[in-house]
DNA sequence: ACCTGAACACCGTTCAAGT
DNA sequence: ACCTGAACACCGTTCAAGT
């Protein structure tokens, strides 16, 4: 009773239990509902209880996102090639900002500049392994990052846009059905592909994304 | 005096100059800077007049950034070649986020759905000039408008972060300074591409990307 | 050193009233 | 049909006061 009561009651204050209380209401209710007033009825305090342990809400932004790309990153990847580690990596970031979409608008923020040596370094490393060689390692890895944070960002941003009880078949559908109804003067390709886009996997097409770059870097042009 | 004044002082207000006003804001001052408030004042109005034309912030911001992308994407790509046009396609996109910012944020926002069709038109007719067989057209077109607009916004945040004045060398020695002076164990290979980067060019980066899938999807592999 | 909570300036949005 | 501008609810941030 007296200690346990203590510590389920109000465990001390600390960046750490701040920032991990943003995240889960940045996971519930996105960037909108991260409020300080959200933040100060979860953690049963006052506001000025939190400024005391962070500059500002950009600063919480980018450590609530910097714990979500080390908590993917700390993943050791299975598989063998530096290819297969390469997809491993790349899967993992894109699965964890699929989780939490907020960090994909933050990923284009300034809290980047914190977060990016963790991603360079983790992606990097395979490119290194892939047998590259060291005066293209920068370009070819920083392609890599970019590809890989842009569709995770482009996927968490559609995924985003649906109310949450709405069939993913149904939405693509509707979105397809749009695409077929442009002008046929001024959207001729996108017509085309409409149906395509009525039946692809998200999580194929990043994949597939993944692959052709890997080609690209093997084919050893650029 | 009569005509003159009347069409110099006060332009019927109109969607397309609200969104005209918006863009201009938007690059003075940024997303924070676009408030009911300095749109007003700019427009000589009060927010009841916005509103009248615009149903919320959130259009405001998604027509800004249509009319940003489809301003860019309306200039005929030079370039013989359907490589060449797909690179001078990528091109105007990133050189147009690069000169306006905020359309970053927004790509990766829910305004998407409502420019995605322009941009994939674009793009897509140029791969299907590429000889890529039809069943295909859908995902590789994906990737390249995934990959454009993920390094396009990165860059674009890299700008963000910098003070108006700052010199560019300066910023990217500091960055690379600061991971050279990271944590051998953790971050080798960081420490290692410190010095390209301190040299690295962003927009011939850009390019090198877009030619590294274009040599994947010569490489008919995916 | 750490926390409280009232107070401040500002923001998006609404709406009754005008023309 | 289009515009005005006061009013409302809410938000990030500060700070004097407490322990």
């Amino acid at each position: 009773m007296w200690v346990a009561t203590r510590a389920r009651r109000s465990e001390a204050l600390s960046r750490e239990r701040i920032v991990e209380a943003s995240v889960a209401i940045l996971d519930a209710a996105g960037e909108a509902g991260l409020t300080f007033k959200a933040l100060t009825e979860r953690l049963v305090t006052g506001p000025g209880a939190i400024y005391w342990h962070v500059a500002n809400k950009d600063e919480l932004l980018a450590a609530a996102t910097d714990a979500v790309v080390a908590a993917a990153l700390a993943v050791e990847p299975a598989g063998s090639s530096a290819q297969d580690q390469v997809r491993a990596v790349a899967l993992g970031l894109f699965d964890a900002i699929d989780e939490h979409p907020w960090v994909a608008a933050q990923l284009s923020a300034s809290s980047w500049q914190a977060t990016a040596p963790r991603i360079l370094e983790s992606v990097g490393r395979r490119v290194g392994a892939l047998g590259v060689p060291q005066r293209r390692w920068f370009t070819v890895t920083s392609v890599l990052v970019q590809y890989i944070l842009g569709a995770a960002a482009q996927n968490a941003a559609n995924g985003r846009t649906l109310a949450p009880d709405t069939d993913r078949g149904e939405f693509l559908d509707a979105v397809a059905t749009t695409w077929e109804e442009l002008d046929p003067d001024d959207y001729a390709f996108t017509r085309t592909i409409a149906d395509q886009m009525r039946e692809h996997d998200d999580r194929e097409q990043f994949l597939a994304g993944i692959d052709l770059v890997l080609a690209g870097i093997t084919a050893g042009e650029a």
